[in-house]
DNA sequence: CTATAATTAATTGTGTCCAATTTAATAAAG
DNA sequence: CTTTATTAAATTGGACACAATTAATTATAG
């Protein structure tokens, strides 16, 4: 019998995997100055872009369930970037709503790219054409 | 200011990020069949084609380290798929092997990456690019 | 040979992730 | 209008992932 298929090397898995973990330790350096996570980064990146989101749209947005947003969540709002409060229309909702001092944040934070760009050693083809087929990847949830 | 860098849809560590997380919760109901995660599956994985790693080896290979591959092993070595033994030549060294039991588990793992291949709609040539690229990123850590 | 340095696992603490369940609120059906 | 179904967040439990530290072992320098 031919086991080649369960090498880790004939994985396309893996190096996705690898990756994931890889760019995101990348960031850390960055990030750690502006005191976010990753996962607190990409949130914050939705509300500086929206200013205001339901969870349920956040969790849509970073393909992410309630389990992980909600304690995400309330560390930002630990932090004083967010305010957290029930939408009075439908208290089901959870609204998220940036702070003063989370707008401020955006600043510091647009240096982040900037630096992220310079550790990512793809042509910008190269880069386009991974963007493309990862979302490729993602579309047929 | 101009903050296009910042939103969520011009990132590319985004869907890489969304992307990794997305393939292992495809593994998982195949994974569930043989009773592993995806971390102890990638880990078997090693151990399928060497029989026996030090726990250090293994770890480069995963590119994981002891804080994530120690309980990952002892889970392993609790459904008694590998042993854990020191080398008597440098007691620092943990040799993980194969047992009788974990090398049964091959045959049947060897249907997931097909039944996974069916799970991911790239074309052949767009997985090779996907592959190529990703190892590249990865290269220079 | 012995003190110091280097190497390797294990441990600790924090922060995700996710499946499954629970709780609360709203909508829909009868 | 009331019972049932649906929806959304929160909670719970299990498994990573990683930085930082610790402990044990081996190597090296003087």
């Amino acid at each position: 019998m031919n086991y080649d298929a369960l090498k880790l090397e004939n994985q396309l898995c893996f190096p996705l995997y690898a990756c994931a973990r890889e760019i995101v330790k990348r960031y850390k350096p960055f990030l750690d100055e502006i005191d976010l996570t990753y996962t607190q980064y990409i949130a914050m990146m939705v509300l500086w872009e929206h200013r205001q989101v339901t969870s349920k749209l956040l969790g849509e947005k970073l393909r992410l369930d309630s389990g992980t947003l909600t304690p995400v969540l309330k560390k930002l709002e630990e932090k004083g970037l967010v305010d957290r409060a029930r939408d009075p229309q439908d208290e089901r909702n959870l609204v998220v709503t940036l702070t003063p001092r989370g707008e401020a944040l955006r600043t510091a934070a647009a240096r982040v790219p900037e630096q992220m760009a310079a550790c990512v050693s793809l042509e910008p083809d190269e880069a386009a054409t991974l963007y493309k087929l990862l979302y490729k990847l993602l579309g047929n949830n």
